[in-house]
DNA sequence: TCAAAAGTGTTCTTAGTACACCCATGT
DNA sequence: ACATGGGTGTACTAAGAACACTTTTGA
């Protein structure tokens, strides 16, 4: 490497002929992915715009430990694959999408979290736009799903995740602990019947997700190429579980749009121009 | 687990007992620390206040790869430490500190970035108070030393980082890239006698120090338990590259810190009013 | 006396908040 | 006609930026 390593007793390439890998016990090291994506969901009312809502992915284990409970999708990081490749292979494998936003959220390390034997999980937040899904069916007996997500913070740090995929409801209750530090400030109350410490993680991803839209462009990758400024709004008031004053939405998002010369039509009101996004922002 | 498990041919405590965990073929996992203290030194000026610094604490490598290169402190993972728990463990050996903040980086995952074998290392970032830092004693014939840090943004993404601890100096050469994702985001353009990739983890956790210093009470880790208001708006000023306005400042930083009735003494110019602080955020 | 830093006040600009109003559409 | 959402203006408040000035100290 530089010139006065040359000099010592043994070189680098010899040291790396005689280095015994398997001196120490090693961890196995995992992936998972939450993935989310905004899907709209027609009213019965002509004049009403579609819902729209907050859908995450989940897989049915179809193996012991947590048999029949729902995870995060994600797999073992192989030994010539690096951990971001590794996410994105998992995440192709499900979703078939090549056009997507992934970030590494966080790396879960504690000892118990996985029954079987020591694996520390790095785990990634994606972001697809509705446009683009296109589920893969069901591999190896287990069931892929897309479960509605809706959250509340109650009052004493308290957070309860529901995640409803129109034939299972999971509940799942997460308390914040201010007094703990890294993966332990978010603690598990309830898992209902996800498996692991997922439960955790999808509440690490959507407060990533809360705390990122305010200040990058994340909502982008959950938007179609283009769309109405209501629907950007609705997008932004999901994630941020709250209400928007229009007029301010408007003037605050005005930077990161442009306007076409496309109407959105089929709709029993005025029709709505259409945007596009113009620009991307740097988020480490 | 779950009541309908039990119907299962077979049980899941079966299933673990049956488990291979040597199936999947194993990287290593190991913890690289990022510890960053403000120190001052004294001006030959009697009016002049100390000059502040920021440092970072590296470790003279003693083994090959990159022998006499320097690295952040670190190590392996151990089978029945939480990846937190090694993290601290590693901080305590070489800072013998209990006071301290600790948060989790990124971590880093890249198949070629050890040449001796494949590992994934989990960068954590620390932050410890000037007051307390009593450094052990160099171990097993490897130095343990404070670098001064400073760096500067050019106009191309490109951004260079200097660690001068007295003897060495370390010119270190990073380049942003909006083109890639996640850990390739950060490329090593020249490593400076840094070992691995720890040129582009000091990287992140600089950038990760600047964009959280704006919106946490991180500083409150850099401060000692009194200082004085200008105090603080030098290390604000340091890890922010940029000169601050005195008056704007202490508008902003008011309600973060309480006035006490100490004052600083032992200057040629007025005294100053020592302050703590008041509160603490919260930062996931 | 004076350099250095402590400490405060003023003015202007920008961004955020709340609300009110009019417009266009399909049934 | 009317419910629904599209679209814009105004008025107030809070936060940020730039600058100017006074005060206090030790040698």
């Amino acid at each position: 490497m530089k010139a006065e390593e040359e000099k010592k007793h043994i070189s680098e390439e010899e040291f790396l002929k005689n280095y015994d890998p398997s001196e120490f016990e090693r961890p196995s090291v995992t992936v998972d992915n939450v993935i989310f994506s905004i899907f709209e969901t027609k009213t019965g009312n002509y004049r009403k715009n579609p819902e729209q809502n907050l859908y995450l992915l989940l897989i049915k284990r179809g193996e012991h430990p947590f048999i029949n409970n729902w995870a995060l999708p994600g797999g073992f990081v192989r030994i010539n694959e690096s951990v971001e490749e590794s996410a994105y292979r998992e995440l192709k494998e499900e979703t078939n999408l090549d056009d997507l936003y992934m970030e590494q959220l966080y790396t879960f390390g504690n000892v118990e979290r996985d029954p079987r034997m020591r694996i520390i999980s790095t785990a990634y937040m994606a972001l697809i736009k509705p446009e683009n899904i296109e589920l893969k069916a069901a591999t190896d007996a287990s069931a892929v799903s897309w479960f509605k997500l809706t959250y509340e913070f109650l009052d004493n740090g308290k957070f309860n995740i529901k995640l409803d995929n129109g034939e299972t409801v999971l509940n799942a209750g997460l308390i914040f602990d201010n007094e703990e530090r890294g993966e332990n400030r978010i603690k598990i109350a309830e898992s209902g019947e996800l498996a692991f410490d997922h439960a955790k993680i999808i509440g690490y991803a959507l407060m990533r997700l809360r705390n990122k839209i305010e200040y990058t462009n994340l909502v982008f990758n959950l938007m179609p190429e283009y769309f109405t400024l209501t629907e950007l709004q609705k997008v932004y008031e999901i994630i941020l579980g709250k209400e928007l004053i229009k007029a301010n939405f408007r003037r605050k998002i005005k930077d990161l749009v442009t306007e076409t010369e496309k109407f959105s039509d089929e709709a029993g009101h005025r029709p709505s121009r259409l945007f596009k996004f113009n620009s991307k922002v740097s988020d480490i």
